[in-house]
DNA sequence: CATTTTTTGTTAATCAAATCACATTTACAT
DNA sequence: ATGTAAATGTGATTTGATTAACAAAAAATG
């Protein structure tokens, strides 16, 4: 987007969604500015570090003043997208698959589930929030045809490795995997990894150790 | 759990859940021995950072020949107290909650959700696989009679730092969220975050600019 | 309008994690 | 047995992120 994208630290980037919903509830409440000192007491980060990681994006603050809430909302919203709506599919209907379904992601106009896939045939078919779910085979029409980038993944370990290698053939380029085993994709492709059991065991770890 | 607990490093700790659950599967399909290099392959990291990651926890491998799995098993395996079954309470059962109350950690048999809770009349007095749901306002009693430490909160933005503050107040040391808010907690509480949307913005973004 | 206060943006310092480089140890082959 | 190849564990270095410190800029005040 901007032209030095590639030095900015990724952990401001993994910030930005962050600071972008938090300025959009202070607008709704009504608020029109805010100091770096004060939201780093909402979001638990230093202001200096909230400083940093707006100077990336440009020059958006004002000296013993602030920034401007909306201001913020609208070059953040610009590099995250906010506006064109994203669509994204579902790979694995089970319980969890389910769930996000329903949710599909009603807080956030800009990201939807548009296409969900499974392999068993009793839920092929079906129709839950208004997607349908199709068989997997159907895999690759569909996904050139909506131009799906984005997958969220509940598949099982050990089907996954070949659920991917057809994403990625079929030009998805960001995947969220539900699944800890960690897939072989081309560098070109982001994996992320959601591990439910990793993340509980880190939880109990660290307090047992403190 | 070893003497000198406070100088391993946090990621070196995030691993470990990882680190166990590869070695299992590679005892599984009959593996006896592994190296470094061998398991960094497979879990896509740099040998000499599993090396160094390793040796935090002892002397655990022999030069010229690599780790014994079995061993390595052990050793991680009780230091994640995977002996010790550790019960969980999830608090809100809507359809993310009910997912995960369906699953319940089946694979991994050290970790359970043990209750589960609710505000919704609907929902209580129901059980789900074989956990009851409750009304919140049980919470008290029964998280100390069960001596739970850990929770898994599902509970909406909205209210969830009034459901945290009677949380830490009962004892619990550990909460997963799965709502963006950062909540308040005394020193001693961990608390994660699990943001869904945040994690697929993120991974959208780093496809975006790369 | 000058002065004081506030708050930013950034350079420099610190801290933590990942990687390099290599001496040491052990296995294995002959 | 002895020598060679392989792999570990760890000081030294590099990389990356956070925090501290402060000069410059803008707002607020009298």
């Amino acid at each position: 987007m901007t032209p030095q994208n590639k030095k900015i630290p990724r952990m401001s980037l993994e910030r930005l969604p962050i600071y972008y919903r938090t300025l959009c509830n202070l607008a709704d409440a009504g608020y029109l500015r805010i100091k770096s000192a004060q939201l780093g007491r909402i979001i638990h980060l230093e202001a200096t570090t909230i400083r940093r990681d707006f100077s990336y994006f440009g020059d958006l603050g004002k000296s013993g003043y602030g920034y401007d809430i909306a201001h913020l909302i609208e070059i953040f919203g610009t590099i995250l997208e906010v506006n064109h709506t994203q669509g994204l599919a579902l790979i694995g209907v089970g319980n969890l698959g389910r769930a996000l379904l329903i949710n599909n992601f009603r807080r956030n106009p800009n990201l939807e589930i548009v296409a969900a896939y499974d392999v068993d045939p009793a839920v092929i078919g079906g129709i839950i929030n208004e997607v349908p779910i199709q068989a997997l085979a159907d895999l690759e029409d569909d996904l050139k045809a909506k131009q799906i980038k984005g997958v969220i993944s509940t598949v099982p370990s050990h089907a996954l490795q070949e659920v991917v290698d057809q994403l990625v053939m079929f030009g998805v380029t960001s995947i969220l995997s539900f699944a800890p085993e960690p897939v072989h994709v081309p560098e070109s492709v982001h994996v992320r990894y959601l591990d439910l059991t990793s993340e509980v065991q880190n939880l109990l770890l660290l307090a047992e150790l403190s």
